[in-house]
DNA sequence: TGACGTCAAGATCCG
DNA sequence: CGGATCTTGACGTCA
């Protein structure tokens, strides 16, 4: 059992990917950002072993028009030695990677065109994992695509091209129910007949369900028949409902007593989970320490730095007791840690909290910083108890004296990326 | 034609 | 001039 996140990690410096506008698309300009997003990839990858992470997608971007005639560029002969220094570290610690093409990859259009550029597209992401050395349980999750108000010749459309891809794209498709058009029962049914893995997605399968009456649990052990040995366990996508938001809309974070739930209906440990999350990396953490069977407070220690600041800045009444709670050095109560956390971040801004915890982290800097710097502060500090600027900006100046001062315990906090 | 989703690039505004 | 904020891009489907 796995547990992984999307695409990319919070906190986590140097790993983004970067891209252009098309018309921009020069050969050196790709060259360049082709280097520094395999930087980038590294940067993850070495985050990941740290942080215990062995699941995570790579990010489409990660080669700019990767699938388009502006990029002529041999990037998998190029960069060679640089995809293969990154595959190794990927093997060596067992890191199960994937892909996911996004929603205008579509095998079964009726325009003859897009497929084509799906198919061209498929193949860049599975050259993408062989330049890499993975195995074929590194997948690609597609969903299977339009509707053009008929199903059947759609699906028989999605047959016709599948069958017609090159086997080392085949060997790692895998398809997935989406929002809106095909769910979980017709997915399975397309799965089954081309003996096509299915990735059961439930925030997909809650907006677009097929028999409601079934559980969630139902689902994911039909998929289970789908995926064979040389696939690696079954892959599941797991999101919750963001509250207020259109029905379908991932949350910010994951709430981590409802992800429990969810996880001891699973039973065995043979289920590798996506999450689908705003906070990425925070919530696989999350996830991660509260399902270990043994656990020092050691790593919630590691966590507590990086989140004390964001929690006094809510709330010191929950600052306070997680204290309490980490003085126990023998104990390890994840669920109670995070939950705290939890109920802390959900409150809203509060100017004495607020101003407490910027006041804090502006002790950092005591020593440093120039009468002007320290003038500046305190008179925003002024300005924000007057309500004349906003925690925001506050805060962006105390970013600013923190790349300047080189405080790394501050920049590797969440203090700056939270709200 | 614009919403959908996603994020950063690019453009523009402001002090 | 640099920083902040607003707009666009890149993709395909569907209302």
């Amino acid at each position: 059992m796995s547990i992984g996140y999307a695409c990319l990690a919070l906190g986590v410096k140097d790993s983004s990917m970067k891209g252009c506008l098309k018309k921009n698309a020069s050969e050196i300009r790709l060259k360049e950002l082709i280097r520094g997003n395999l930087n980038s990839l590294d940067n993850l990858i070495n985050y990941n072993i740290e942080s215990g992470i062995k699941m995570f997608r790579i990010s489409s971007d990660l080669i700019p028009f990767a699938s388009s005639p502006v990029n002529s560029i041999e990037w998998w002969n190029i960069y060679k030695k640089e995809f293969s220094l990154i595959g190794n570290k990927i093997r060596e610690n067992k890191i199960r990677v994937s892909m996911h093409p996004g929603q205008y990859t579509v095998l079964n259009s009726q325009d003859e065109g897009v497929v084509e550029r799906a198919v061209e597209d498929l193949q860049y992401h599975s050259r993408v994992l062989d330049s890499l050395g993975t195995g074929s349980e590194c997948k690609i999750v597609l969903h299977i695509g339009g509707v053009y108000n008929d199903k059947y010749k759609a699906i028989e459309r999605f047959s016709k091209n599948y069958s017609k891809l090159p086997d080392f794209v085949k060997e790692r498709l895998v398809i997935e129910n989406d929002d809106k058009s095909y769910n979980i029962s017709e997915v399975l049914e397309v799965g089954k007949r081309l003996k096509v893995p299915v990735v059961f997605d439930n925030l997909h399968n809650f907006s677009n369900p097929s028999y409601p009456e079934k559980s969630e649990e139902f689902w994911i052990n039909e998929c289970r028949g789908t995926w064979s040995e040389k696939d690696g366990k079954q892959k599941i996508h797991y999101s919750q409902q963001a509250v207020y938001k259109r029905v379908g809309a991932h949350s910010e974070s994951i709430e981590i007593k409802k992800f429990l739930e969810f996880y001891s209906k699973l039973g065995n440990g043979n289920t590798d989970i996506m999450l689908e999350v705003k906070d990425k990396n925070l919530s696989a953490v999350k996830c991660i320490n509260c399902i270990r069977s043994s656990g020092r407070i050691r790593l919630l220690e590691i966590e507590w730095s990086k989140y004390k600041y964001s929690i006094l800045e809510k709330s010191s009444l929950a600052y306070k007791e997680i204290r309490e709670l980490l003085k126990c050095k023998n104990g390890y109560q994840p669920v109670r840690f995070y939950s705290i956390l939890e109920n802390a971040l959900r409150q809203p801004e509060n100017i004495g909290n607020a101003l407490n915890a910027a006041m804090h982290v502006f002790g950092y800097f005591k020593k440093d910083a120039s009468d002007k710097e320290r003038e500046r502060f305190l008179s925003k500090i002024n300005k924000y108890k007057e309500g004349e600027t906003s925690l925001r900006l506050l805060k962006k100046e105390l970013h600013r004296l923190s790349i300047k001062y080189e405080k790394e315990y501050l920049l590797e906090s969440y203090y700056f990326l939270l709200q």
